[in-house]
RNA sequence: GGGGUUGUAGCUUAGCUUGGUUGGAGCACCCGGCUGAUAACCGGGAGGUCACCGGUUCAAAUCCGGUCAGCCCCA
């Protein structure tokens, strides 16, 4: 016999060990190059990769985008695109790279830094933002992520930055790029200003005393302007008190004290108050009062009430205290009235020697200077509240509101152009676009780029003793005004590089900023690409089609790609965003490094196996939170992998007796084919259009509907026309039929889970290619047939009726029957009958109209709308209904008709009742209905008993592994009905069993069966 | 406080766009059955105030308004 061409496999064979072996072939066979480089000419789909910083190890989270990162681009390859732009990024700027080194070194300030010297700090950066690349490249190897490693961009380098320079060259040229004096939120330990989508990443719930404060009218003993705040440190810079003109104050008296304040809070502050009068907000303009605290000097228009709209009259008095340093609202108002802003909070967020409070950091100042007011009678109340608060993102400092010069790039000027490139956008899921995102862009607010800090994409804007200011958008630009090329762009070595001015000749120094590391991911889409030093790449490139991250990007990358293209190109980004949700842990709670819950993306692989991992993300839409949930996950994958296998092997084992191997797919003419071939194709119709609208979870789930009709339906009612015969026309369609869908299936597979139908793949179709360069599966109509679908669905409704009628009338299903009667209004085709035939089990089956239903019909009337019609004749129609049977008049004429009286069906209650020898089961949905005849007589019962010899026999052949083929001899020891049967049935017994011979004998070697009862021995010898 | 989103059986979920038989699966549980591919499968049982309240409608899981809870984002 020469070799098997389908290779046997294990059926229990793990996933752990396929995907090493898989792994192993695609590194042997250079797979994965061969086809990441693979330039086929054909049209472009571009991918960009969202830049993780490496200096953090990858969790579960990073393994689902990367899932779905991959399964786009595979999907989108073997449907016939090049993928442009699979390669990774790296971003490597920024606080939370410095931190770690800040951390590593036990730094606390910026002193420390830059007398350590910058250098040798960011020579520490450089490398840490790589610490953990090998775990990223190890766990996009494991989980099966095709992508360029060799090609990343990575935003330190020299070539990237560049970039970013002739892009903010372009913006500063343009006015865009502007520096301005503003109220920023500032992290005093990092000594630095956040943009706003930094600060939205950093709200917390927190605890904070809030105080209401007394400020006295001038002129006047006992009367206060009442006012709050949850920030006392800002009190001592306090220069204006805040109303809103429209709204209603009340000056309450308390214990000798007058009091302004929102006539709405009075009885919250005040027990039993006593109003003296009511005033509008404009009333109180201009109102002057004393200083609460007297160590700044204020200047001469300060230290009054002014009017403003931000008043809001949802918490505090109504009355808002302005510390224009320290808020952005504040500084506004200051602005408007010509007041000039006071400041005793120096850089680090220490009072200076102004106040009493020199040296300690604001925050911690807040009791003592809670402690003066009391003192000095000015604080009304204080309380604990609880209230969201921005936190430094990285540091979880408390922010503070802080005047700074900064750079902006003036994203409000162009929300317009925002939103209309947002329109062009296909958003999954949809309700992001015009929701949290367009919400977003509705209020854009300008982008604070600049960074006092050390490790990051210098600010090319250069400036001389006469203020000029020179922004440079290259490399040559350094030598073109007077200066040289450092061979490392970064701090401090671009500090030394001094300009000319080209307006005034001075000697110009660079503005010693560093930009917002946003900016680097945002400026991928040409970043990336050295656009425009590198030539061969244009902008034509962008948008690129296809980008995914988890949501919190929603505000973070997505926006900034968003942002920069608007502004530099005047298009969007990106053509189509798949915003995806997090990964919880098993009790639904989101991990976290605290709570110790986190799961690493290795341990989580370790666990599972890749493919059974990336099923697991497609069990529920992507931007749904799911649960790491052990048991679906198992019971996912052994749905899908472990039933492929299983036929997979069922299929081998039978193609390689019969020496077929697969060539092409003829017209099928079996029904079985026809119909597992329609359902194929429909299911490819609708995995594809799932596929192209990003809808995996939806593409899975028709993946796994059509498995289990293959498995369950398909293949179990066909498994006879395998054993049966020789390799003839019929068996080889068979074949053929099982072949091309089970590779199908695998190929649809093949996206969503590369490694197992990889293995597959080589198993059906031979070494040295993969499956992953196959096209993707195209619905042919030719096969598409949904009227026997949904035949086929009645024919499954039958054999499930069947099956329930046996079942209640305990007959089982291996009881061979007299009769099976079939009621439908659907017209089930007789051949379909056929086929699920050996499931009934019967001698006769036939279809039955109407009035050929065993079953005694009674008819009663509705007495509620019969008897004011029939009045004392009422019992007599009852009996006639009784009496005669009128069930055939009132299905052919719709009524009966009695002493001239005409009854329609409304009037009449029809009730079937089963004769007593029929077991019954219908189905309203499919409108069927099936009669199993319950009527068992010797031969049927004896029929039984044979079928349940063959069994054990066949369950004694598996037990002692023969080859289908293999002779056996039967000995059976029985009695009675049971020996009757083994008499009467030893022809079938045989054939089915492939027994040479049935003896009727007491061999002792034999097993005890136990039937109906009755003992029986079998005893069965292999035979050459 | 504002915006967004989710809420369906013990668990995971489909259905909601476009209102229309009795809200459908899977897992787990119990009972029964089938099996010469399958630790698979099939039948039955139990398990649902479709988060809650109200409205529109002949009819609401579905549309509208509100409330509550979770999550995300913003202030």
């Amino acid at each position: 016999m020469t070799e098997d061409f389908y290779q046997n496999i294990d059926v229990n064979k793990g996933s752990i060990d396929i995907e090493n072996e898989i792994r192993k072939y695609w590194q042997d066979n250079k797979i994965i190059e061969n086809i990441l480089h693979k330039d086929r000419g054909l049209k472009q789909y571009t991918f960009l990769e969202g830049p993780p910083t490496a200096n953090g190890r990858p969790h579960v989270g990073h393994l689902m985008t990367r899932t779905v990162k991959d399964t786009v681009m595979r999907y989108k390859y073997m449907s016939g695109y090049d993928i442009g732009r699979r390669t990774g990024g790296w971003d490597c700027h920024g606080l939370p790279v410095e931190l770690e080194a800040e951390k590593h070194f036990g730094f606390n300030t910026k002193k420390e830094i830059e007398s350590f010297g910058i250098e040798k700090f960011n020579e520490y950066c450089r490398n840490s933002v790589f610490t953990y690349i090998d775990e990223w490249n190890r766990i996009d190897s494991e989980i099966g992520y095709w992508i360029d490693e060799k090609d990343s961009y990575v935003t330190l380098r020299n070539d990237y930055m560049e970039s970013e320079w002739y892009a903010l060259k372009k913006m500063f040229d343009g006015g865009m790029l502007v520096k301005d004096y503003k109220i920023v939120p500032y992290c005093p330990r990092c000594g630095t200003s956040l943009s706003s989508h930094e600060v939205a990443q950093g709200y917390k719930n927190t605890d904070d005393t809030s105080v209401y404060v007394k400020f006295r009218i001038k002129g006047s003993t006992n009367r206060y302007l009442l006012a709050w705040t949850t920030t006392p440190w800002t009190l001592p810079s306090n220069e204006l008190l805040v109303v809103n003109k429209d709204f209603q104050y009340s000056l309450v008296s308390l214990e000798g004290n007058e009091y302004y304040l929102l006539s709405d809070m009075v009885n919250s502050l005040f027990k039993n108050p006593t109003v003296i009068k009511t005033v509008k907000g404009a009333d109180l303009d201009g109102l002057e009062y004393e200083q609460l605290m007297p160590f700044l000097d204020v200047g001469k228009n300060a230290l009054k009430v002014v009017t403003g709209d931000f008043v809001t009259a949802e918490d505090g008095t109504g009355i808002v205290h302005a510390a224009p340093a320290f808020g952005a609202d504040d500084f506004d108002i200051a602005k408007k009235y010509g007041i000039d802003l006071v400041n005793p909070v120096d850089t680090e967020g220490k009072f200076d020697s102004s106040v009493p409070w020199k040296g300690k950091f604001v925050m911690d100042a807040n009791p003592e200077i809670i402690g003066y007011l009391k003192e000095n009678k000015l604080l009304f109340k204080s309380q604990k509240i609880k209230h969201t608060y921005p936190f430094c993102y990285r540091c979880s400092t408390k922010l503070l509101y802080y005047p700074l010069d900064a750079w902006f790039i003036r994203v409000s000027t162009i929300r317009d152009l925002l939103k209309k490139n947002n329109d062009r956008v296909n958003w999954y899921p949809e309700y992001l676009k015009y929701g949290r995102f367009g919400n977003f862009l509705e209020d854009a607010k300008d982008w604070a780029l600049s960074r006092n800090r050390y490790w990051g994409t210098p600010l090319p804007v250069w400036k001389c003793s006469n203020g000029h200011y020179l922004a440079i958008g290259s490399r040559d630009d350094l030598e073109k005004y007077g200066g040289s090329i450092p061979d490392d762009l970064h701090r401090p070595f671009i500090d030394a590089v001094k300009l000319k001015c080209p307006e005034c000749s001075e000697s110009m120094a660079r503005e010693p900023y560093v930009i917002d590391t946003w900016f680097d991911s945002g400026s991928a889409t040409y970043a990336a690409m050295h656009y425009p030093f590198n030539k061969k790449f244009s902008t034509d490139g962008i948008p690129v089609d296809f980008i995914t991250e988890a949501i919190d990007q929603t505000r973070g990358w997505f926006y900034t790609l968003h942002v920069i293209a608007s502004l530099l190109f005047g298009r969007n980004a990106y053509k189509n965003v798949m915003s995806m949700s997090f990964i919880l842990d098993e009790h639904g709670q989101k991990m976290s490094k605290s709570k110790g819950n986190f799961v690493t993306a290795n341990d989580f692989i370790a666990m599972y196996g890749a493919d059974p991992a990336r099923l697991f993300f497609y069990t529920g839409a992507p931007w749904n939170s799911k649960s790491i949930d052990k048991k679906l996950i198992n019971d996912t994958s052994r749905k899908v992998f472990g039933t492929l296998s299983n036929v997979y092997s069922f299929f081998a084992s039978n193609a390689n007796l019969d020496g077929f191997i697969f060539e092409k797919l003829e017209a099928p003419d079996n029904l079985l084919d026809k119909w597992i071939l329609s359902r194929l194709n429909s299911t490819i119709e609708n995995v594809r259009k799932n596929m192209d609208e990003f809808d995996m979870h939806i593409a899975l789930r028709n993946l796994m509907d059509l498995i289990n009709d293959f498995s369950n339906y398909y293949l179990r009612l066909s498994r006879k026309r395998f054993w049966e015969g020789d390799l003839d026309d019929s068996k080889r369609k068979a074949y053929e039929t099982l072949y091309y869908t089970l590779i199908n299936i695998i190929k649809m597979l093949a996206p969503l889970a590369p490694f197992y139908t990889e293995y597959m793949y080589l198993k059906l179709s031979g070494p040295q290619r993969s499956v992953h360069s196959e096209q993707y599966p195209e619905p042919d109509g030719y096969y598409i047939d949904t009227e026997l679908e949904n035949e086929f669905k009645y024919a499954i409704s039958v054999m499930e009726l069947s099956r329930r009628a046996r079942q209640e009338s305990n007959i089982k299903g291996r009881q061979v029957v007299s009769e099976v009667l079939i009621y439908s209004d659907m017209n089930i085709k007789e051949s379909i009958l056929d086929i699920i035939s050996p499931e009934l089990n019967s001698q006769s089956i036939k279809f039955i109209k109407e009035d050929q239903k065993p079953v005694k019909v009674t008819i009663k009337p509705v007495f509620s709308k019969v008897a004011p019609l029939l009045r004392g004749d009422t019992n007599n129609f009852t009996e006639y209904l009784a009496k005669t049977n009128l069930y055939g008049e009132l299905k052919t004429k719709g009524k009966i008709s009695y002493e001239g009286h005409e009854f329609t069906q409304e009037y009449l209650d029809v009730h079937e009742e089963p004769l007593e020898t029929y077991a019954y089961a219908d189905d309203e949905k499919t409108g069927i209905s099936v009669y199993v005849n319950r009527q068992i007589d010797e031969n049927l019962m004896l029929a039984g008993y044979a079928r349940e010899i063959i069994r054990r026999i066949q369950i004694m052949r598996k037990d002692l592994d023969l080859e289908y083929s293999q002779n056996i001899v039967t000995e059976i020891n029985a009695e009675g009905d049971i020996r009757k049967s083994v008499e009467r049935f030893a022809d079938l017994i045989k054939n089915e069993t492939l027994s040479t011979e049935i003896k009727i004998s007491s061999n002792p070697q034999g097993k005890i069966w136990d039937i109906s009862g009755e003992n029986v021995g079998i005893y069965v010898k292999p035979v050459s």
